[in-house]
Formats: structure tokens, C-alpha cells, sequence
DNA sequence: CGGGTTTGACCAGCGC
DNA sequence: GCGCTGGTCAAACCCG
């Protein structure tokens, strides 16, 4: 375990905050969470998600991520991190080559892909190169479990299992977790066409944090209104509408950000959160890479994240304290 | 009655 | 090959 990782994830004390959400990303074991909240035993070792969990992750956790949640003073905010992002593809050398990132030694793949259809694209060479014996099968599996989206999670100090993140989700499954108390449900967004799908669980040994792990990316939005205003980041900032609500920026591998996604949006202050203005449609063709920039706040595809974390979020308070 | 939840069963992947 | 586990399905059930 890279102690820089712990550093960032778990430093920041959670025993401070109500919702101290520590981010990370791509689907890990709740099991791996037994040492919580002392060590962030990520299971990176063998993990499918190894290359996401390198040394490389880490260093992008610590290159200066200055992330910084408007709501943090609302929720107590303690500990926020970039996510380790992470998808099938992350392991596929490709796939940096896929999402425009720099094959560098320090962004790596962290930020693997930058939209599913790499990620799909990825995962279907494997399907092809690796073909099943028993595709005869139901496909109704086959693929699913190949196909996967990207995923993120973050988890939350928080009485409430299911969040609501303001997206309409009906729960498909629940299932007793290995080596832990408390089951994990599985949620599906309600959306016609929309197969984003998150998992809620709790620590085993810490019933009041809340693991939310999102897998895909909506392709709507979300059908609850906020209140209040939508206010539009200044272009200057990010071009919202041209990257689809992607907060993502080919020349700078390394400025990740990620902010803690849908509790921080409605336990409290959705009126003070607006949701990021249209930024639902999907993103059918990368945008052409903006000017370099050193906006601390630029992510790559983080699925969900894109959707579920208001830019204002990332921008503002950057502002404020410019202003 | 429609939509969401519960829950047992089924299936696939993986480790031994 | 077998058992375990995660993920999903779908029928039954619940609720507004």
C-alpha cells in the first residue's frame, strides 16, 4: 500500500467529518476495506484494477490536486481525493493512446479512457481475442460482465444507504456481502436507454460509511431540478458545452479532480449546488483539445462524475478564493 | 394500477 | 472439477 495514497485518502481524518467522502475509483472489494479507517487497504495487487491502483495513481493523488468542495463547510468535508481511475481498459497499454493521455510515466493510465466507447472498444478486443467456449449461453451475462463501464466510487459518512443523488434509481438486487454485515444493494438508474447502475454498500466495520461505487454514465439528465439557479461557469474556465459536461482535458494528464459525487448534492444544499448545465447529451466526438491550461481541476472521463459533479463545484471556490 | 422493493434462484468468473 | 462469491434476473410483494 503506497503510503501516499493512505495519506491522501485517509489523512485527512474522517473521524473529523459527517461526510467526508474519500474517492476513488473503479469497482474494489468492500472487503478491502476492512482497515478502515486506519489503512485504505486497496487490493491492488491483483485486483483487475491493478494498473489504476500504480504508483502513478498515486502520484497524480499527490501532484497538487487541490480539489475543493464549495460544500465541503457544509458536510464537514475532510478528505477528498482524485479518484483512482481505472476501467477495463486501464490495463490495456492501448488505452492511453485511446484517450489522447500521454503515455508518461506519471499520468499513466489513470485516466485510461476518456468515454465508454474506448473503454467498450477495449473490452470488446478482448471479448474477440479471448472468444468464449460458451457464448452459446445466455448473453444476457456474457457481455455485461465484459462490458464494463467505468466505474467510481467514494464513500460517504452518512446514516442514509441510498443517496439521492437526484437521479431515479430502482434497486435490481441485493446480495450479503462477503465478510461484512451489511449487504450490498444494486441500484439501476429508471432512465429508458440509461444502464448506469451504482452499489451501495457499508464498511464492514464502520456501518456509518457508506460505499457508493456508480458504473457508467448517464445519458440524461437528471430528472430532478435543482433548486435555484443554474449558474454557467465562465468560458474562460471550461467550455461545459463542448465537452459534454466531460471535464476533460487531454493536455493535462495530471490535473485530476474529483469531487464527491450525489450525497453532497441533495443531503443538504441542492439549492446551492446546481447541477452542471446541460451537460448530459452524450459526447460523440472528442472535443479538440482546448488551449493548455493549469486549471487544477480537469478530468478525463470520469463517467458519472461528469454528470453528478456540478463544474461550479470545482470552480468556484477557486474563484472565491481568487476573489 | 403502475412503479419500486424484496428475495430466492440462477449464472459467470475465479481460486483452489 | 468444485465451491465460493459477485452480479443479475424475475416473480412476488408492497405502496401510493
Amino acid at each position: 500500500m503506497d503510503k501516499k495514497l493512505e495519506d491522501t485518502m485517509m489523512g485527512s481524518e474522517n473521524s473529523a467529518g459527517k461526510y467526508s467522502p474519500v474517492v476513488f475509483s473503479d469497482e474494489f472489494p468492500a472487503t478491502s476495506f476492512g482497515s478502515y479507517p486506519g489503512v485504505f487497504d486497496m487490493p491492488c495487487d491483483d485486483h483487475k484494477a491493478a494498473a489504476s491502483c500504480s504508483s502513478n495513481s498515486f502520484d497524480l493523488l499527490g501532484s497538487g490536486i487541490d480539489f475543493y468542495n464549495p460544500l465541503s463547510s457544509l458536510f464537514d468535508l475532510v478528505s477528498t481525493t482524485a479518484p483512482l481511475l481505472s476501467s477495463p481498459a486501464s490495463t490495456v497499454p492501448e488505452s492511453s493512446e485511446v484517450v489522447n493521455a500521454p503515455p508518461t510515466p506519471n499520468s499513466s493510465s489513470v485516466s485510461s479512457y476518456s468515454n465508454d466507447a474506448a473503454a467498450i472498444e477495449e473490452v470488446d478486443k478482448s471479448n474477440t481475442e479471448k472468444p468464449s467456449s460458451s457464448n452459446v449461453l445466455k448473453p444476457k451475462k456474457k457481455n455485461q460482465k465484459k462490458q464494463r463501464e467505468p466505474r467510481f466510487a467514494f464513500m460517504t459518512k452518512s446514516d442514509i444507504d441510498h443517496l439521492d443523488d437526484g437521479y431515479r434509481w430502482r434497486k435490481y438486487g441485493q446480495k450479503a456481502v462477503k465478510n461484512s454485515p451489511y449487504p450490498r444493494s444494486y441500484y439501476r438508474c429508471t432512465t429508458v436507454g440509461c444502464g448506469v447502475k451504482k452499489r451501495v454498500e457499508r464498511l464492514s466495520n464502520d456501518q456509518s460509511t457508506v460505499v457508493t461505487t456508480y458504473e457508467g454514465q448517464h445519458t440524461h439528465q437528471s430528472p430532478i431540478i435543482p433548486r435555484g439557479s443554474i449558474r454557467v461557469l465562465p468560458e474562460s474556465n471550461l467550455d461545459v458545452t463542448s465537452t459534454t459536461g466531460l471535464l476533460f482535458q487531454p493536455n493535462t494528464p495530471q490535473s485530476f479532480m474529483y469531487s464527491p459525487p450525489p450525497p453532497f448534492l441533495t443531503i443538504n444544499s441542492l439549492s446551492t449546488n446546481p447541477r452542471p448545465p446541460s451537460s448530459f447529451p452524450p459526447p460523440p466526438p472528442p472535443p479538440p483539445p482546448p488551449p493548455p491550461s493549469s486549471q487544477a481541476f480537469m478530468l478525463r472521463d470520469h463517467g458519472l462524475l461528469q454528470d453528478l459533479v456540478p463544474l461550479q463545484m470545482r470552480k468556484e471556490p477557486k474563484d472565491e478564493q481568487n476573489g
